[in-house]
DNA sequence: GTCTATATAAAGATAGAC
DNA sequence: GTCTATCTTTATATAGAC
């Protein structure tokens, strides 16, 4: 009963296309102009009609939801044990500083922190997809090591925490604010290896 | 010639103090709702018409700025070289915590970050008259530490920035995710012993 | 300067043809 | 399902009286 309406349109090629391009037209227009973002822009970068784009979604918020909704797929690059623990660690930390610093993935978060206040589930959801999913890995591995007395005794969390503490430093705030630009992706291995020898100087056993 | 005109009514201490409502109602209604919180909003909040509003500000962007201009002026405890360099900068580090987590300045950070793409100058002012100015501040206070021998030789910009991370850690993100709440005051001053034991440890010489 | 009432524009959402 | 044209609400901003 379902399946018949839905064989005849909602699945057809051409209305998958549509919906495609809505979504990637929402996720620019968010991020460029924050949920503030008429429908009609939507739509317009879309190449698409108002009525199609509520078609799909019923409503913004139905839009916005289902923009994020994609996030939760992602999947990330994991830590693999292979030279010693200082090149490990910032293969690690240049991974994370090429996601953090990426200009979708700052957009991304820029409109979480804008909105987390109206969808606390999305913030929720874009959280644990993107920072809370590295957090736990490297708390993993970080645990790993301790026991295997590579690390000095530790908590793994605090350890982990310090460590996305010490990559991050204090660049990510000034470009959140728009103070300073994104850094070149070729810098990244050096920051990251700066900051991985100020937490292995804190945190080896002597 | 302008004095005429303003003695009447523009000074008077009526309209200072309709101004003054404003403004706070401004930075109530804008933390809480975002830039996109109506104009209709604030009037209410104020307890004043609509037309008031218009008359100081001209405009809901001049109303946006005048908000911020307040908080150039603020001033900022400074570092006052007390006891031992542990307890110095543990205090240093619960002064700067019990700012960060603040409501309200977690609220002005959210709305900065959320707006610094329409409000380039202002994301500025914020940014330098707070993170900014703690920054520069413990710049000048490790330079002189270092100096002094007290740590090891070290880039005093790099340490600061070290230290300020060590602070935050992975709370800050969270909490502006309103993933966790904001922690406890009381738990500030164990929070800022821990990430200093961290820096000093990689910090100090041996 | 401050208020009430109103103009004007824009945005979210829908009706009806194809 | 998709389009064009339209409804309805809300928001910024202003006119005019006190």
């Amino acid at each position: 009963m379902k399946a018949q309406t839905e064989a005849a349109g909602a699945a057809s090629p051409r209305s998958r296309k549509k919906r495609e391009a809505i979504l990637d037209a929402g996720v620019r227009v968010f991020m460029a102009e924050g949920y503030a973002a008429s429908m009609d822009r939507v739509a317009a970068e879309a190449r698409v009609a108002k009525q199609t784009l509520y078609s799909h979604f019923g409503s913004k918020e139905g839009l916005f939801h289902a923009l994020f909704e994609r996030y939760k797929q992602q999947s990330l690059a994991g830590l693999d044990p292979a030279g010693d623990l200082a090149a490990e660690l910032a293969t690690f930390g240049e991974h994370m500083l090429r996601r953090i610093f990426d200009p979708e993935i700052l957009g991304v978060q820029r409109l979480m922190i804008a909105q987390a206040g109206a969808f606390p589930d999305l913030a929720r959801i874009v959280y644990e997809a993107g920072p809370g999913r590295v957090r736990a890995g490297l708390v993993e591995f970080l645990r790993a090591k301790i026991e295997a007395g590579a690390l000095g005794r530790a908590d793994p969390v605090e350890a982990a925490d310090d460590l996305m503490a010490l990559l991050q430093g204090s660049r990510r705030q000034r470009i959140l604010f728009g103070v300073e630009a994104a850094p070149d992706p070729a810098r990244l291995r050096g920051i990251a290896e700066r900051a991985v020898t100020i937490f292995l100087r804190a945190y080896t056993m002597r």
